[in-house]
DNA sequence: CTGTTAGCGCCTTCAC
DNA sequence: GTGAAGGCGCTAACAG
């Protein structure tokens, strides 16, 4: 299409950047000298590798990419892989910060990240993005039990971390997570301790490891404290799933006293739900909240919830995956995660 | 790298990708017959058709955009270009709902979404990424006056469109922006209406077009009232220059009554200022914001403010990118812009 | 309709 | 140290 942009009929040809053959000729060194000076490679004599970086910097060449991923087994670039909606992806303040900490773990190198979000259903374009060649490598952030990501990284034999333990079914990938199941028991611990006796939760997706395994921490808290563990409604982490789960758990115990939502961005509208229906947080209600993201600072009480670190998770996959892609080996990381006391419980 | 994964010493080589040829050979034709199949070229008979679609799907075949991006003038791909440090672009609402936008429009074109975020400073990475020939043409967000972009776009002859106006200088680019003027008069009459008269403003970087133009719109209001608009101080659109402007500006008029912050970041933490220091908004200081962000309704009080639709400006942006890349012409585009009025003004 | 023939820009043996 | 030559996977004329 570069070439159509034409002021008339005719159609002027886009000017052609500047290839290695170029550089070379004006050096007047061959393809290969050319080539080898731009890969550092070491050896090359003085002058001829003098005379082709002036050549590169008189053009402003810089090497195709595409050309090069050809012909080499990597591709200096990495996929980041969201089976999501785009939406959502871009409005949970989770994948934010995980996005955020990859591209700042990345910055200074010369990787390029290639966003892939895949709205649940149509994983055809993520098919095409991961084999295409493109990529060396992927980290997978919210992986779902059926979302098939697994087996196409599989079969095309990709390097790729998962953040977020994989479900059962996925075992030996290397992922890293939190400690989802300890975080569940302190959200659930904290509300015991508080006093609360009628303890509700909105939990996450159970086909997510992160849902299943919160929800597993805070039953055996529960149970542990010798309390019923029945009042369970089920949220998909957004925000409006947090407010129609907690209608759910009002309609079936109005007198609850303390809920455990999966995701802060669940409790923030289980917090406006309950304002909302003329209860008080935390002296009627008690909520905690999970993740730790920058609204909890913001709500009305400033939400009690569970840290889990984003930025260590993305940090410690993009490292992982670099190890993978040196020809390494890497196990799982689990993060511990921790109680963060504000006011709404 | 893909083929060092190796279990001792030896080299493993990775599976190969099924290529073309395979499929060709599979099906008993040529490659071109292949490749035509593949683009979807009617002129291929009916049961060459059929036996290529057949080998493409038992051999999971995928097209290598590299490939074919070498060969072709179009890659498919387009970039967004964010010159913002990382941390920031994905902490930023404004942000994430531009880029949520753009990949929900574009989520059902085969079109690819490159986003280069580069930290101010360093452009030699976003330089690469935009050579390369990776990319048909980019999106740019958050154009600075010196950043150097346009040059290399320029240069490069890479089709463009600016979502904020660029500054002068950039004259005769496509750009799509919310009509800024009008929302700072808009913003600044709210407060006049509501009976302020020493009305401060935290207003954004002035070597971008949208903070430029929103103080200008201030200012206008305030003349118009026959207001002083001397509280000026300045922040950049982060949070905590929010909270700090608001700082500055207390110390220089402890009496002020009203205060517009030019965006809803800014503004959350001006109001943070605010109650920190003992004083009730919007009673003894009223506050408007900018852009109506999701946390607009997350405040207490609910913070007033300005709907720049980022929506419409991501799906216009698009659209005008793919009008330029077929060929098309097109002119600017400016969105209306409206208050969003709520409790804290 | 289909096959043959050239490259796209780059890197990498292999000779010199 | 340097050049020549081949090929990565694909598409686009050009012939039939």
């Amino acid at each position: 299409m570069r070439d159509v942009r034409a002021a008339g009929k005719e159609t002027v040809p886009a000017k052609r950047l500047p290839t290695l053959e170029d550089v070379a000729a004006r050096a007047g060194v061959s393809r290969a000298t050319a080539s080898r000076v731009v890969n550092a490679d070491p050896r090359v004599g003085r002058s001829a590798r003098e005379s082709v970086q002036a050549a590169i910097r008189q053009l402003g060449y810089r090497p195709n990419r595409a050309a090069r991923s050809l012909v080499r087994p990597d591709a200096d670039s990495i996929a980041v892989v969201v089976p999501e909606a785009e939406e959502r992806v871009f409005s949970d303040p989770f994948f934010s910060a995980i996005l955020g900490a990859i591209y700042t773990k990345l910055a200074d190198s010369p990787v390029q990240v290639l966003l892939a979000v895949a709205p649940p259903g149509k994983r055809d374009k993520i098919d095409r993005y991961l084999r295409g060649g493109y990529t060396d490598g992927a980290i997978v952030v919210s992986h779902h039990r059926d979302d098939g990501i697994s087996d196409v990284l599989r079969e095309i034999q990709l390097p790729a971390v998962y953040i977020g333990r994989p479900h059962a079914g996925d075992v030996g990938l290397p992922y890293v997570d939190v400690d989802n199941e300890t975080g569940g028991m302190l959200a659930a611990q904290r509300l015991i301790d508080g006093g609360r006796r009628r303890i509700g939760t909105v939990a996450g997706p159970q086909d997510m490891a992160s849902g299943f395994d919160r929800l597993t921490g805070w039953r055996r808290a529960m149970a542990q404290a010798g309390l019923a563990d029945d009042l369970v409604e089920y949220g998909d982490f957004t925000a409006a799933s947090g407010g129609e789960g907690m209608l759910r758990l009002l309609e079936r115990e109005p007198n609850l006293d303390g809920v455990f939502a999966a995701s802060d961005l669940m409790a923030v509208s289980v917090i406006q739900e309950l304002q909302g229906s003329g209860i008080t947080v935390p002296e009627d209600v008690a909520v905690v909240g999970f993740d730790d993201s920058q609204m909890a600072k913001l709500t009305r009480p400033p939400l009690t919830t569970v840290l889990s670190t984003t930025t260590g998770m993305a940090g410690a996959a993009v490292e992982m995956l670099l190890t993978l892609l040196g020809g390494g080996q890497v196990e799982h990381v689990i993060l511990p995660t921790e109680l963060v006391p504000r006011d709404s419980a």
